[in-house]
DNA sequence: CGCCAAAATGGTAGCGTTCCCAAATGAAGC
DNA sequence: GCTTCATTTGGGAACGCTACCATTTTGGCG
């Protein structure tokens, strides 16, 4: 496997440049960029001779050389933990469809839930000097933090709601969110709860959502009938096999709060198949809301994380900077969506 | 909403660079440049000089710079029809997994089905002066596909196996997936056989899938028992309206094809709802094979899409660039996977 | 101790834009 | 026709970095 920038540099050294279009249209180059990014500012007839000129040669300003002459990059990034969730997906999405049509492009950046990584990725993605940074939840290095702050790029931490912003918060309290679960279970009348999760040392939020049962439990006199910590991967494979290790227990359960949907299907799919009555033996609930939660039979009761909201407030803010001396905290809410498995 | 881009300039304008760091640490401006990017290449006491320079300093390289200096911008652009699929996370996730290791770093944009977005995406990436592009399907304008060819960058063409592919193509037969969804059915007995779509205008992919998939069906003389074209949008709860529409409908049918696995699982939970027995009274087939489609009760019979193969091929090929006189079209394949809904 | 090759270091000239200002052009008024 | 002012146009200097080459230092060896 060769180096292709070889290849790449000969190619783009000689490539189409302003210049060329300035001669092809017989003006000056501080007209070109003028025809191209401020049209308003040359006269009619330059303009459209300078128009056919970059059709004719095909011309494509290099935003790296504009970038570097205005210092302004234009650009936004997306620190996620993962590129293959829906979750985060949706809140990528949703933030690209408000900076697009404002000019500006996205970059998405994982870190694959370690905040090893999101330091290095931190580090690479200063390096391209963004407009504004959008990092997935509140917890990181102390590095990371110092980085940041120091950067004087607008962040917004995404996801969850923390007490000490970097610059703006945008999210919610996971540990309301668990306690809601825990509440709502026993409103049901449950008492043997379980609790099942993945990849819990990783997933910050996802500890704290189970804080939050085990606590709104505990204020009821309850303890978790059984936790389930699989060492799987976060997926529906993952929380069906939780499931039946569940079921193997022999424990006498009633609820189950799965930190969140993908186990929660997995774990109704499961529940089903052992011919668990969902719910009248086993009530579920779990936490983001998929969209296919809603359409599995029995249906999932759980509770509503506002993904596309995260993601359009976070590029608004993003949009306003940091100077906007507006609401540095946004609870966004959450909401407990009941159906048919609780 | 005011412009973040004037506090950027200001602030950006007099931030660290390789000078600051020379003059901290008593060198030249080049052994910066090389104590950073080769460190072999400088001696052990000037490395450390410097890196400690960099570190009290907080310097992080410019990449527009550097960049524009080298003609290496390290960027590959994926460019898929939506964001929010977790069937395009799936694609840049693995093709994110392959590059990054190599120092490139991945810009998705995103074309919502759309071939004049693609368009316009297109040109507007190619400011961004990537080392390779990673672009779903075989379709495109005409502007698009000359754009693409002039430009010199490597080029991928993911998902879709097509005849005459812009620079390197790596995919399926769409027509063949459908022709084997409609054969298994077939070969299960059925013979009222429906068909379930959405947004089919826009996904050629779709389109051909079910032109496909009708084709197999004369074959054996079987002309589809009904088509619903729902007018949602692609997502599991259109699936569930376009099943309860093919059952109010009153055609007598004994299996469906739904053009994906979004649509599928949402039929499946629908068909469940309304009171038939799946497969008994009525046998689905999707395509793709989503994560959820093995967790279903009953788990869903489809075909597999071999995204993260095809995600982890296009990065390979975007690495080793065009140079290598490889293969220039890469069929990966699809798989028959038979399961409870069929 | 001197000599030469090899390694380490630094200076300079771009890379392709945009910004700032000067020059040129055109319009309007007398 | 000439002056004055607004509008267009263009030139040159950055922007922060790397490539290339020249220079300096080092180390090995006779």
């Amino acid at each position: 496997m060769t180096d292709p920038g070889d290849a790449m540099r000969a190619k783009r050294r000689g490539s189409v440049t302003l210049k060329d279009v300035a001669r092809e249209a017989g003006v000056g180059i501080m007209t070109v960029s003028r025809a191209i990014n401020s049209p308003d500012a040359v006269s009619e007839k330059l303009r459209t001779r300078v128009e056919s000129a970059v059709v004719a040669l095909g011309y494509v300003p290099n935003r790296w050389a504009g970038t570097l002459a205005s210092a302004r990059s234009r650009l936004v990034t997306v620190i996620v933990p993962s590129l293959s969730s829906r979750v985060f997906g949706e809140i990528v999405s949703a933030a690209d469809a408000v900076l697009t049509p404002h000019g500006y492009q996205i970059m998405v950046s994982n870190t694959a839930f370690s905040l090893d990584d999101e330091e290095t990725v931190c580090r690479k993605v200063l390096g391209w000097r963004p407009e504004g940074i959008i990092i997935s939840g509140i917890d990181h290095n102390p590095a990371t933090r110092e980085m940041l702050m120091q950067s004087g790029i607008p962040v917004v931490e995404a996801l969850e709601l923390g007490s000490d912003p970097i610059d703006i918060n945008i999210g919610i309290s996971h540990a309301d969110a668990g306690a809601t679960a825990a509440e709502h279970l026993l409103s049901r009348g449950r008492r043997r709860i379980a609790f099942i999760g993945a990849e819990m040392d990783l997933d910050f939020r996802a500890q704290r959502r189970r804080a939050g049962f085990c606590e709104a439990l505990a204020r009821h006199g309850v303890t978790p009938a059984l936790e389930i910590h699989h060492s799987g991967r976060v997926g529906f494979a993952t929380g069906a096999r939780a499931m039946e290790e569940l079921l193997a227990s022999g424990e006498a359960v009633d609820a189950v709060f799965c930190v969140n949907d993908e186990l929660a299907v997995g774990a109704v799919g499961a529940a089903i198949r052992n011919g668990r009555a969902v719910p009248d033996d086993l009530a579920i609930i779990g936490f983001s809301d998929l969209d296919v939660s809603a359409e599995i039979v029995p249906s999932l009761t759980t509770i509503r994380l506002p993904r596309v909201e995260m993601g359009r407030l976070a590029a608004e803010a993003v949009l306003a900077g940091r100077r906007e001396t507006g609401e540095k905290r946004i609870d966004v809410g959450y909401e407990l969506v009941v159906r048919e498995s609780s």
